[in-house]
DNA sequence: ATCGTCATTTGT
DNA sequence: CAAATGACGATC
């Protein structure tokens, strides 16, 4: 009987005695009596391999071989990791089948969490693997011990007994507009999906801990970084216990898988982590939210390059889940979502936008400032004297280093390496010039231009900030908070002075007494497309850091008081900014008006992609423009199309096409493409 | 991707 | 006329 299921080695062989050696060696195995097909998906990164591929199923893998199991199969003369799809009774693959090889561990890809991958690569014109290499951790076989039965399969346990009842977090919603809507939806089970903006005073964590207990818990919190996981993941331990997991990037194999398996086997229903754990295989996902979705750090930077939000997105579509973007500031793609309708906005009410730090500028009078040109001027010298005397002060500062650009004293143009032409910096006080771009050092400065040797500085950075702090408040510690020195986390409550660079600020123990934003002008003229949305998100976010309530702190801001980015910290109205921004891109029609794709490669090759790619005569096609970056080989360049969001899938699918026949070249012809990557022009 | 096959080019 | 480089095409 077990001879009838041989379907054996394809060996036309002339030889007898030599096939009937090899048999005797290894008889040749029965298949699977049931479904002896696996549908698997294999890991190698081919645009042409992003399909289904047959094995069989020998019959000692029949109980292993389950839909979701890694495994390893003889693809293409090598052995290559597979995640089998399906069992099948038979194939529609007319030629023999190769055996599965081997099978790696329990069923960790559930077919949610493929179909979603699924989703996302053709979002993102790139292939499943790609995106199942994100979505699923590396195994790590000691630690899968505890979590399979002696079958080889998957141990499910309920989590923690505790409840059907979450228990209530204690948020009033009353202060924000839209908040009831929002809470009386997930309270009956509906499926909710909303921008909320959470107010300077209000605890993030909090909000979001309530919102996932209306939800009836299983929920993914996703967070830009480690730091925000472990301020997330604290509150909600306190109120979730055991019940929740942490899925970090920078979790070691060990920790990370167990992690994961710990949520795939239903032992915790809430998971709070980096952009990886937008995927993580909660059963019955109920609500996804995730935090601050303007970082940039949400966005894998791996090919095919997808965001955490648009992920959240497409699966809160395909499951059912609640989804909520939550941040002190609103990304413009947030902010398009509900102009269309398809979110609901939940933001602060006029009450509780007045209950937080008060804002000073250079208007209201102090114009007159004898130092309002200078780099800090007096009110803001002010503020940081007057907040010593309570607690810590915080000062923002645009740059890194100790005099990050200079300037030829004669001519004025910008410092230059004499190497590669890009721009010098001085990065300690000690330290000679530096090339930001090829990093030799200059010690003998002489201008590109007019060959002058004196130099002055255009911008000031954080280390000379610092030194200039000191020397003004020589009893007060200055700490440092860059991406030099170490990014701090957190500060206690004594006076002291905090120096951070944007985006490093740390959270100070009951918060900030006073804070001051410098270099505002600098960054807001630096505008690229992205870059005043960016600042914008960054003083919010610093703001939350300040002092509020009856005790509130300061928050003195240097930047051109009229600009709209510093009327929208004054007047506390990230909404408005983001739908005045959001009106500016419609009229420009740039992303995320619009869909992108970004075609990056030598010269030449790029325009030949895009020809490949048979694009829409409606599309619009931006350059092909030169790249001129650090890293980029001279020579490169950048084409950019830009199509209808209606149009988004169609875009995705003719670049996905062009990639499958190879048109991307390969070697040094080799260009890449993304679609919607998070730095556009 | 990577490997094989077939075709075209190059070398002595 | 044989080795060598290259370009499709299939991979179960």
């Amino acid at each position: 009987m077990e001879q009838l299921a041989i379907t054996g080695h394809d060996e036309p062989s002339t030889e007898g005695r030599r096939k009937k050696r090899r048999a005797k060696a290894k008889p040749i195995e029965a298949l699977a009596p049931e479904n002896p097909v696996a549908e698997v998906v294999v890991d190698i990164n081919a645009a042409a391999l992003d399909r289904l591929f047959d094995f069989s199923v020998p019959e000692r893998f029949n109980d292993l071989a389950q839909p979701g199991c890694r495994v390893r199969v003889r693809f293409a003369g090598r052995l290559v990791n597979a995640f089998i799809v399906r069992r099948r009774s038979e194939s529609a693959h007319p030629g023999k089948l190769t055996r599965i090889d081997r099978v790696l561990g329990p069923a960790v890809l559930t077919s949610e969490v493929l179909e979603m991958s699924r989703a996302v690569a053709d979002r993102y014109a790139g292939s499943v693997n790609e995106v199942l290499r994100d979505a699923v951790p590396a195994r790590h076989v000691r630690s899968e011990a505890a979590f399979v039965d002696a079958d080889g399969r998957l141990r499910e346990r309920r989590p923690p007994k505790e409840d059907s009842h979450a228990p209530r977090v204690e948020v009033d919603w009353s202060g924000y507009v839209g908040g009831k809507e929002l809470v009386d939806r997930l309270d009956n089970g509906k499926q909710a999906r909303a921008g909320l903006v959470v107010a300077p005073q209000d605890s993030g964590p909090t909000l979001v801990a309530d919102l996932i207990a209306r939800a009836g818990g299983r929920a993914i919190v996703v967070v830009p970084d480690g730091a925000d996981v472990d301020r997330f993941a604290q509150v909600l331990e306190s109120h979730f216990g055991e019940r929740v997991a942490r899925l970090t990037g920078d979790q070691k194999t060990p920790e990370r898988y167990r992690s994961f398996l710990q949520i795939r086997t239903g032992q915790r229903s809430i998971v709070v982590g980096t952009r990886n754990c937008v995927f993580a295989p909660v059963t019955d996902l109920r609500l996804l939210v995730v935090w601050d979705d303007g970082d940039d750090s949400l966005a894998e930077t791996r090919a095919p390059g997808w965001h955490a939000r648009e992920v959240a997105a497409l699966r809160s579509l395909s499951s059912n889940a609640s989804l909520v973007l939550a941040g002190r500031a609103r990304s413009i793609e947030c902010a398009r979502l509900l102009a269309q309708g398809w979110m609901h906005p939940v933001e602060p009410d006029r009450a509780k936008r007045h209950g937080c730090a008060r804002i000073l500028t250079l208007a209201d009078g102090r114009a007159d400032d004898p130092a309002a040109g200078s780099r800090i001027p007096r009110f803001a010298w002010e503020a940081i004297s007057q907040g010593l005397r309570g607690g810590p002060v915080l000062v923002q500062v645009g740059r890194v280093g100790y005099l990050p650009a200079l300037a030829c004293l004669d001519c004025g143009s910008i410092a230059r390496c004499s190497v590669c032409g890009g721009p010098l910096g001085q990065h300690t006080r000690a330290q000679a010039l530096q090339c930001r771009w090829c990093g030799k050092l200059q010690p003998d400065f002489a201008c590109s231009t007019c060959g002058g040797g004196d130099k002055r500085a255009v911008r000031i950075g954080s280390a000379r900030t610092a030194e200039e702090l000191q020397a003004a408040f020589p009893n007060i510690p200055v700490i440092v908070s860059d991406s030099v020195n170490g990014v701090k986390t957190e500060v206690d409550a004594r006076p002291h002075i905090v120096v951070a660079t944007v985006g490093a600020e740390p959270t100070a123990d009951g918060g900030y007494q006073a804070a001051v934003f410098l270099d505002g002008d600098a960054q807001l003229a630096g505008a690229h497309l992205r870059g005043e949305e960016q600042l914008v998100r960054r003083w919010f976010n610093a703001l939350s850091l300040v002092k509020s309530g009856i005790e509130s702190g300061v928050v003195a801001v240097t930047a051109d008081p009229h600009h709209r980015a510093v009327q929208a910290l004054v007047r506390n109205d990230v909404v408005g900014w983001c739908e005045r921004e959001l009106a500016d891109r419609e009229e420009t029609g740039l992303p995320p008006i619009t869909r992108c794709a970004a075609i990056t490669g030598p010269r030449g090759a790029v325009t030949a992609f895009a020809d490949a790619c048979e694009l829409d005569e409606s599309w619009r096609v931006l350059g092909p423009s030169p790249l001129q970056a650090p890293g980029s080989r001279s020579g490169a360049e950048r084409l950019v199309v830009l199509a209808p969001i209606a149009d988004g899938s169609r875009l995705a699918g003719k670049v996905k096409m062009a990639l499958a026949a190879g048109a991307d070249g390969s070697g040094d012809n080799r260009v890449t493409v993304r679609i919607d990557p998070p730095a556009v022009l």
